[in-house]
RNA sequence: GGGCUCGUAGAUCAGCGGUAGAUCAUCCCCCUGGCACGGGGAAGGCCCCGGGUUCAAAUCCCGGCGAGUCCA
């Protein structure tokens, strides 16, 4: 099956005298020092047999565990790192979470295009993986939250051809060393290492591969060794079990996993891992949620976790099978080991959510409804639902803070205000939910029919309402609904198939660029200048404009949310205007209406006053963003920007909106940094360095790639930005808040003008304030009491006039002088013309009415409009009626049959319908 | 980033082209020795904003603002 087999024919295994076996069981190779041994031991070929006999000489706390890993490998070389966040999007745009310690690394050190922060090193990562969600608690050994503990060796081939193409030389250890370090560990543990077993399981993931082991060691997987050395390669010689073709690397590296918790728990030996890594969280738990055991329930309990080891678990619905299964081998009836089991399940759950949200929300994520802050709120709601379904009354924001605290962060106040307010959001949603359930719930109960699965879809996914719940409350309200079992790929269904590929438009220009060296950027050095000279390098002829090359440029090109400058390109024969500049591969195309020709030497000169109202923009962005976070919150972090001359924005990631009073405070801090007129530093230091000294906060506005990276500092703030800056915050001249929106649940925009920009809008509001003053005729000062008092006014003024209205309708329908008096029968019919409009004309008809009259009304105020209106008992079609006279004045009408309203646009013809309605009403009569 | 849902009285929601409604809360009256309840009545609406379609828009269409939710 491994195609890889000589790669695990290690000297050090020969050397040991290990030997390789075949597991009967799942055929799996690996290898090992009792020769006797069949199975490979791990589940489900073995059963926990660490559990109250622990595999270790003493026991550790997570924190003992961790320092004595990292110092074994400190004491043997290696570099201890501190470890990353858990929001790998803070270095990376192409994950959301940090999985595993590699993710530190990927992709520019694994790629070899920038050194590794230490070589060899050793870190302990937290990660956090969503994919096992469903069985945290339930399995014993899964968590979302873990450590994983590790030492990396980054190597590069000796026999290259160019040995600086990497940022990495030679070997420092490969495999041998590598497991020699693992067994020594375990033995220095205390570990039987005869019973450790190192399994052959290839690696394949992201587009590397490479031989890999497990460490398993009674019955349980405690490391694995990955050897990264190959790349995906269509003409590769290895097909690895992906299906795809690979090839070895120039490159080849040490990537090695120690779950932290799973250490921790084989030296104490208890029934689950959640016991062993936070026994206080699951103490106080319990107790909390009022859970106690009998002696023989507790025994049940243990002999049920050993067990539940032994179970190859993928879903949930194994989960429940193997659940029988258990109970069947303890002699126990499976509602009484679910009864027995299931509450302590929940328990282990909520401490290990509680320990994400610490890592995520410590880590400054936002809960919001996109990317990490979606997992976050997910991860909230489903440990709210855990703790009310087994009864911990404790607030979630005390359970958060517990991990926080163990987990030492300093922003333990933002985290507990931010838990605070998304259970909040969340018990508002559910309470909206329920009523709307209810609802749907007592409307099909009265009809005796079923809830349709289209509206328990449509409360999920526009609602939240989980389908359990609906199948509460419905059976409550004794309404039937099904829920069938493949309800969220239904849901999926809905949302429809995958977006296309974008096509790439730069298309054939990035291969006649990639020959031209990159054009030297003037405006870092100047960026005050507005002129410059230069040499044309070539000139690519478009369409509609031509993109003008040259040796070097003062024109920004369009990034970092900055737009491209403007200006002109002269020689001496001709002066083309510059429209658009993009940069390509460090090459800068100006996009310009004339080609001045390749060779040619010309000056540029760009618009300074737009250049000058940009920089004063980006400046005043990297200001706001440093003041937001200071009356916000540490948590505040760029989610996007644009830059403008007359205004720019800045998005936030924030968990509320933002106040007036905010804002205010917002503008009073900027505008001292403006004030306080310090130098915007700007240098280009070693990636690793700055990433040391400022953090991931760098990549705010994006992640630059290269060795060395441009960073500004405004005062504390510090960002990797490839910008023009104004020379000192002063010269930014004035900051306006503009406005505030919500972008998006969690990010805010904050919209802002500076310099000249700011006057002009402070100047538009005022504008706009001393008009309204005008109009009223009071100061500016009376605008807003004023307007609120003409507001009241008109509404009472309303009020006042339907009153009226009705009062002038029944003296009207008393006084008959200019009607027409008709007897049909039954009753009188009063025809008549009243202009006026409608509110009235219905008001007089409905006196008519209720003297017992039919009325017929028609008005030429707005149009020719009619109102009809028949009194109980009387046999006439109120809607036929205004539909034959709204007809002879060209439009159309209709209503109930007591009271109809209609019209057309031919006033002239009103009186001739009017006078026709007598004819019309006998007419309807007859028929 | 994409999809879906919703903005009507202080609150919760009906109405979905044809006279703006219900329940609770508020106020007044009655019932009682007093209270809860009960009965009767009143007040309370820029039907989110702006356009369009129509004789007629809370209702249909487009745009905006605000809120919720699912997915990546």
């Amino acid at each position: 099956m491994s195609d890889l087999e000589d790669e695990y024919r290690l000297e050090y295994f020969r050397e040991e005298g290990f030997v390789r076996r075949e597991c009967p069981s799942c055929g799996d190779h690996f290898w090992t020092r009792d020769a006797e041994r069949e199975q490979c031991g791990e589940p489900p070929c073995a059963a926990y047999e660490f559990i109250d006999d622990p595999g270790f000489d003493e026991a550790h706390t997570l924190a003992e565990m961790r320092e004595a890993f990292l110092s074994f490998f400190e004491e043997r070389g290696h570099d201890r790192i501190d470890p990353y966040p858990v929001a790998a999007n803070r270095w990376r745009d192409d994950v959301l979470l940090t999985q595993a310690s590699i993710y530190d690394f990927q992709p520019l050190v694994t790629s070899g295009e920038t050194p590794p922060p230490a070589n060899p090193l050793t870190i302990s990562q937290p990660c956090i993986r969503m994919a096992d969600i469903d069985n945290v608690g339930k399995t014993g050994r899964h968590t979302m939250a873990f450590e994983m503990m590790a030492h990396h060796a980054f190597n590069a081939r000796e026999d290259l051809d160019e040995p600086d193409r990497y940022a990495y030389r030679g070997e420092v250890y490969w495999k041998d060393q590598t497991v020699r370090y693992c067994d020594e560990l375990l033995a220095e543990m205390g570990a039987d290492v005869s019973e450790v077993t190192y399994i052959e399981d290839p690696w394949v993931g992201g587009g590397n591969a490479g031989p890999a082991i497990e460490v398993v060691y009674r019955g349980l997987e405690l490391a694995t060794l990955v050897f990264m050395c190959m790349e995906a390669d269509p003409d590769g010689d290895y097909e690895l079990k992906d299906g795809n073709r690979y090839a070895y690397m120039d490159t080849y590296i040490v990537d090695t996993g120690y779950g932290l918790e799973r250490w921790t728990w084989m030296s104490q030996g208890t029934a689950t891992v959640y016991e062993a890594i936070y026994p206080d969280m699951i103490d106080f738990l319990t107790d909390n949620a009022g859970l106690s055991h009998s002696e023989e329930e507790t025994e049940l309990v243990g002999r049920a976790a050993r067990l539940s080891g032994q179970l190859d678990i993928d879903d949930v619905d194994d989960v429940e099978a193997a659940r029988g299964d258990i109970a069947a081998e303890l002699g126990v009836s499976t509602d009484r080991l679910r009864e027995l089991v299931e509450p302590l399940e929940s328990i282990y759950a909520v401490a290990d959510h509680c320990r994400t949200l610490a890592y995520m929300l410590g880590d400054g994520i936002v809960p919001s409804n996109v990317g990490t802050g979606y997992l976050a709120r997910m991860v909230l709601r489903r440990t709210k639902r855990l703790c009310d379904d087994v009864g911990v009354d404790a607030p979630l924001d005390e359970l958060v803070d517990m991990q926080a605290e163990r987990l030492d962060y300093g922003n333990r106040d933002t985290i507990r205000d931010v838990v605070r307010t998304e259970v909040e959001k969340y018990r508002e949603t559910v309470e909206r939910g329920t009523r709307q359930v209810e609802r749907l719930a007592e409307e099909y109960a009265d009809r005796a029919e079923a809830i349709p699965l289209s509206e328990v879809v449509e409360l999920y996914d526009s609602h939240g309402i989980q389908p359990g719940t609906v199948e509460e409350i419905a059976t409550e309200h004794g309404a039937a609904v099904a829920i069938p079992e493949d309800f969220h790929s239904r849901v999926a269904a809905r949302h429809g198939g995958d977006a296309a590929d974008e096509a790439d438009a730069a298309g054939g220009v990035s291969d006649r660029v990639a020959d031209l060296p990159e054009t030297e950027k003037l405006f870092y050095e100047e960026p005050e200048r507005t002129d410059f000279e230069a040499v044309v390098l070539d000139v690519i002829e478009r369409e509609e404009a031509d993109d003008v090359v040259l040796d070097q440029t003062m024109f920004y090109p369009e990034g970092g949310g900055q737009p491209a400058d403007v200006g002109t390109l002269s020689t001496d024969e001709v002066t083309i205007e510059v429209t658009d500049v993009r940069e390509i591969d460090g090459v800068v195309l100006h996009r310009a209406d004339g080609n001045p020709g390749k060779g040619e030497f010309v000056r540029g000169q760009i618009d300074g006053a737009r250049r000058q109202r940009l920089m004063q923009h980006h400046t005043a962005t990297h200001i706001v963003g440093h003041a937001a976070r200071q009356v916000l919150g540490d948590h505040v972090r760029q989610a996007g920007a644009r830059k403008g001359t007359d205004s720019s924005r800045l998005d936030v990631r924030h968990y509320e909106r933002i106040s007036r009073e905010e804002v205010r405070r917002i503008e009073r801090v900027a505008n001292r940094v403006v004030t306080d007129n310090v130098a915007v530093a700007r240098e280009w230091p070693e990636r690793h360095e700055a990433e040391a000294a400022h953090g991931f906060d760098l990549y705010q506005g994006g992640i630059p790639p290269g060795e060395r990276i441009r960073v500004v500092h405004v005062e504390e703030d510090v960002q990797a930005c490839g910008g023009t800056h104004v020379g000192r915050t002063g010269d930014v001249g004035a900051i306006k808040v503009l406005s505030t929106e919500r972008v998006q649940d969690g990010v805010e925009r904050l919209t802002f003008a500076a310099g000249d920009a700011a006057v002009e809008a402070t100047q538009r509001t005022e504008d706009a304030l001393y008009e309204a003053a005008d109009v009223l005729d009071v100061s500016p000062q009376a605008v807003p009491e004023t307007a609120e008092r003409f507001f009241e006014e008109w509404k009472a003024r309303g009020k006042r006039i339907e009153d009226l209205t009705e009062q002038l309708a029944a003296v009207r329908a008393e006084g008959g002088d200019d009607a027409t008096a008709v007897d049909i029968g039954e009753a009188t019919a009063v025809v008549r013309r009243v202009d006026t409009g409608m509110d009235e004309l219905r008001a007089t008809a409905n006196a008519l009415v209720e003297a017992g009259q039919v009325a017929v009304l028609g008005s030429g105020h707005d149009g020719a409009t009619f109102v009809v209106a028949v009194p109980d008992g009387v046999d006439i079609d109120a809607g036929s009626v205004v539909g034959e006279l709204a007809g002879r004045v060209g439009g159309g009408g209709g209503g109930p049959p007591d009271f109809a309203q209609g019209g057309g646009p031919d006033v002239d013809a009103l009186d001739d319908a009017l006078e026709a309605a007598p004819d019309v009403l006998r007419q309807l009569r007859e028929a």
